[in-house]
DNA sequence: ATTTCATGTAACAATTATAGTTGCATCACT
DNA sequence: AGTGATGCAACTATAATTGTTACATGAAAT
C-alpha cells in the first residue's frame, strides 16, 4: 500500500457501501477490492465502528455496514475517528533549553495546530454521499 | 525526530532566521538547536534555497539565511518546496479491474485534491513573519 | 599558498512507522 | 455440531525516514 492509506482504505470503503447501504460486505471482500489483507481492513473499520460510523455482525453472514445515512457521515467524522493528524504533529512539549527556542517552537505549534483545526472543518464540508455522488 | 519532521524544521529555522535575517547561520548551528545533524539539516534546506527562498554560502564565514524578507515567504512557499502533501497521496493511477472501483477512486482522489489545493491556499495566507511575530 | 571552515552530495546504517501475516477465541446462523 | 464471520494479539516484513560517515568543492583567513 501507500502513504495515507487508511484514511484512502476507509473512505473508499465507505464509499462502496454507500452505494448499498442494506448490504453486509465481509472484511475478506472489502480486502479483495482494496487489495490487502482482510486484517488490515478490520483494523482500520474497526476505529469507525467505535465512533459509531459502522456496525459490525460477527457470525454467519455477518460483516460490516454503514451505522447511519451516508449524508450523516463527514470525512472529519472519518479523519477524527481515525486519529488522523496531518498538519499538527502530536508532540507533547519538547524540551529546549534557550527560551527563545521554547517560545518559538510554541508559535509553530500554535500555526499547525489551528490549521490542523480548519482542515477538520473543512473535512466537516463534505459528507461520503457528496463523494460518492460525485458532487465535485 | 518526530513525524512531519521536515516541515516542522523548516519551519523553526526559517523563524529563527526571522530573528535575525542579516545573520549566516550554518548548518551546524541550526542542527544544534534542533536537536539533529548537520548533514539532515542541509538535506531540508536544500530544497528551499532552490526555491529561492533561502541563499547559502560555502566557506569559512559562510552558512544559510533568509532570501527575501519574512513578510514574503508564506508557509505555502515553505510547504510546495519541501514537496509534501499531507491530504492526497501521490497516486499515479493505480489499476482497478472493476469500473465501479476505478470512478470511486477517482472520485475520492478529486476530493482529497481539492482539499490538499485549500491547505495550500491556507498556509499562504501565513508567513514566517505571522509565526515569528506571535499573531495568534 | 596553505589552512580552516563552510556547503553539496552520495552512500550507507539505524531507526521507526506501517502493512501484512498467522493463529486462535468468540459469536451467530445454518 | 459445523461453518463463516469478527476481534484481537503477537509476530514478521517492508517501506519510509532519519542519522552518520566520508569526501569533493569553494571561499575566506592566516
Amino acid at each position: 500500500m501507500k502513504r495515507n492509506s487508511r484514511l484512502s482504505l476507509a473512505l473508499h470503503t465507505l464509499g462502496h457501501m454507500a452505494a448499498e447501504p442494506k448490504q453486509w460486505k465481509t472484511s475478506a471482500d472489502i480486502a479483495a477490492h482494496a487489495g490487502t489483507n482482510p486484517v488490515v481492513v478490520r483494523r482500520v473499520l474497526g476505529p469507525l465502528r467505535k465512533a459509531g460510523l459502522l456496525v459490525s455482525e460477527k457470525g454467519h453472514s455477518g460483516g460490516w455496514k454503514l451505522a447511519r445515512s451516508p449524508q450523516e457521515i463527514t470525512l472529519a467524522d472519518v479523519y477524527l475517528a481515525l486519529d488522523e493528524r496531518l498538519i499538527a504533529p502530536d508532540d507533547p512539549h519538547a524540551n529546549h533549553h534557550c527560551s527563545i527556542e521554547h517560545a518559538l517552537h510554541e508559535q509553530v505549534s500554535k500555526v499547525l495546530e489551528g490549521i490542523e483545526r480548519e482542515l477538520v472543518e473543512r473535512f466537516a464540508t463534505t459528507s461520503i454521499a457528496d463523494v460518492q455522488n460525485m458532487k465535485y
